[in-house]
DNA sequence: ATAATAGTGTCTGTCAGACATTATGCG
DNA sequence: CGCATAATGTCTGACAGACACTATTAT
């Protein structure tokens, strides 16, 4: 699971990771996993992963999706074993035990998870602005133009030409600029507030 | 498993499906497939759908890759389960038990098939002339442009602008014109033949 | 004024779809 | 010639990356 938030007091996009409590890899720092239920849903599994491995209540799980399938032979030392990559957006809630950190400064994993997360990173990315299922579970309904620069940071990697972000905002169906406009950091023009209809 | 097959004497590219020979759905059409055995990887899974289920010979099997995972819980009257689809490419073979069959006119098929079937060829129609692997395991190492012709066809499901589609091929590293040229309809003009390096 | 941040407009290259024109060979 | 098939060249619109210029605010 890669577990992704991006909460109004964040200041980048962050996704969580929790410590293994059972062997193997006991201790070590893992991406939330769960052993797919007999007749379970792919939905299902990834919310019981991220409420049971990372401490998130149920109701804070906005969106979850696909990423791809895994099917590497040496990924488990107890055998070859199929992973089905999931993406989850969590919003705002009171606590949790995950740690989270930003992609930029994920922490060596067990299993290939540090593949995962860069498979899945390149993935996330792409589908930014163009799934609007994921999108809109990231930003909320409002979000400035500020904040739509440090999402597309955190996922790409680099800083977006904010001329081309603008238009790419502008094209997406509606979504559109409020006219009203707020400072958000401590110096500069304030930005721009784009809203979902 | 969708299996695809256009040989050179094969009109159109056709996939291959068999009588399903236990229940659920004995006796009823459907795309082969196994149960992934325990350790078992995708690709191996795959040799084994092609070759028991539609009796293609193992070495007649040229490349197989993955189209998605599908999750509908009301696909198998069993309950609910995952099914990782898969693609593979057969060439030339002396014979197997199956029915291929264009894409134009699959047959109602068994569970979900006829989706799976649907889902695949907006995939592959999309992996035809940009993944190299499968297209050149479907195309061979030499063909005419006729066949060029043929194969979009048979996946897009209508006929491609061949302008268009010279320019595409022209554009394929590693894929080059011979210069010779073939007659391969009864009249018109002789088609070039492209060939792989 | 200067620095920091945000927004606008333009240019370019790539790519795909549409289509007119030319080329080749059979009857 | 008339027809079928194949190949070439051109035009267009969509889209993304790069970048110069303008706008707004704090210090």
């Amino acid at each position: 699971m890669i577990a992704l938030r991006y909460g109004p007091d964040d200041p980048t996009a962050t996704l969580g990771i929790a410590a293994r409590r059972w062997d193997p890899f006991a201790g070590e720092l893992a991406l939330p996993g769960v052993l797919l239920g007999l007749g379970e849903r792919l939905a299902e599994a990834a919310h019981r992963a991220v409420h049971t491995k990372l401490g998130v209540p149920e109701d804070a799980i906005l969106a979850v999706g696909q990423v791809a399938t895994f099917d590497e032979p040496n990924r488990d030392p107890r055998g070859p074993t199929l992973s089905i990559a999931m993406w989850a957006v969590v919003g705002p809630h009171d606590s949790d035990t995950a740690t989270w950190v930003p992609f930029d400064t994920v922490p060596p994993l067990a299993f290939d998870h540090n593949q995962i997360v860069s498979a899945a990173r390149t993935r996330l990315a792409e589908m930014l602005w163009k799934d609007l299922t994921f999108t809109r579970a990231l930003t909320g309904d409002q979000f400035t133009a500020t904040r739509a620069v440090g999402l597309t940071t955190a996922l790409h990697g680099a800083k977006p030409d904010p001329g081309n972000l603008n238009r790419t905002l502008a094209a997406i169906p509606g979504l559109d600029r409020t006219g009203e406009r707020v400072r958000v950091k401590a110096t500069g023009r304030p930005a721009a507030v784009w809203s979902f209809t």
